[in-house]
DNA sequence: CGTTACGTTGACGTAAACGTAAATCGCTAT
DNA sequence: ATAGCGATTTACGTTTACGTCAACGTAACG
């Protein structure tokens, strides 16, 4: 399907790569970072020389990553997930289990969202509460 | 309005208090944890002679610092967490600060939930998918 | 009174997730 | 040719959040 990559081509491609510089600029993060999570293998840049090359594929899992990482999953966690989102083309067998592995996941984070939700509206009460003591300090003081 | 601790008052209390072992058991952590957290002043148990006392604020405490850990919040994110939820009672000069910030951090909140929201849809989609190609691999296999 | 069980305070060790510094390489502008 | 800039590898340092001993206190039990 794709022959060699001509000159044509890897102007199209100036677009879908990225070096490590406009990475770290446009996801803000260091270079080392993303040396990081290559080497946990939860990136794969191709390389054009001895230069690292973010694909399209290299930003969407970044990305994901990144919220990931707001969630207090260890990148080990995530680099699981990441194979739910991207699974190996090559291991068909292993789909099922991939699938299931994705249920329980969606469980958890579901659950997740949940607690999250109680956090909200407990936070919410107390502000609720702290407003009133603004605006009364007499009334609400009497407990 | 406090007199000393007589041996009633210190019956009742058996259920209010919790000693470490206790306190471990309830809610699957070490001693060194509960421990470690004191020294971070997110917990402030009592002591009865040179053991810890747990109270009934200190496990509303624990609560909230277990969930803050599994959204990616750090101790001393929750340590502040936790002023906003047990405002400092001397400090009214203080309270409208606090609000601020609580509100600062609901906005916080508010915006993960809504990337947890984003998370979920796609890992859904992600599986309808691989559900599909359980079903029918041919079809699907098409790209 | 010894031992068993639980609790305490140091103090050092460790895994995860990077930070940081040193030496090296490749391009490019002068 | 060389000076400078950015990227790379290697390797050691750092912070957070505990784990893991060691040494000791104390309350209860037989």
């Amino acid at each position: 399907m794709y022959a060699t990559i001509d000159e044509t081509e890897q102007f199209l491609m100036t677009e879908t790569y990225m070096t490590i510089r406009e990475m770290c600029d446009a996801f803000d993060v260091t270079p080392r970072t993303l040396r990081f999570y290559e080497a946990k293998e939860l990136l794969a840049p191709e390389r054009r020389g001895t230069k690292r090359l973010f694909t399209r594929r290299d930003r969407a899992r970044l990305k994901l990553i990144l919220k990931g990482k707001r969630f207090g999953f260890s990148l080990e966690d995530i680099r699981q997930l990441l194979d739910l989102y991207d699974p190996d083309q090559g291991s068909r067998l292993q789909m099922k289990r991939a699938y299931e592995l994705g249920q329980e996941r969606l469980a958890d984070l579901e659950a997740r969202r949940a607690e999250l939700e109680d956090i909200i509206t407990d936070l919410k009460a107390n502000l609720d509460w702290g407003a009133k003591l603004l605006a009364d300090p007499q009334k609400t003081a009497a407990e």
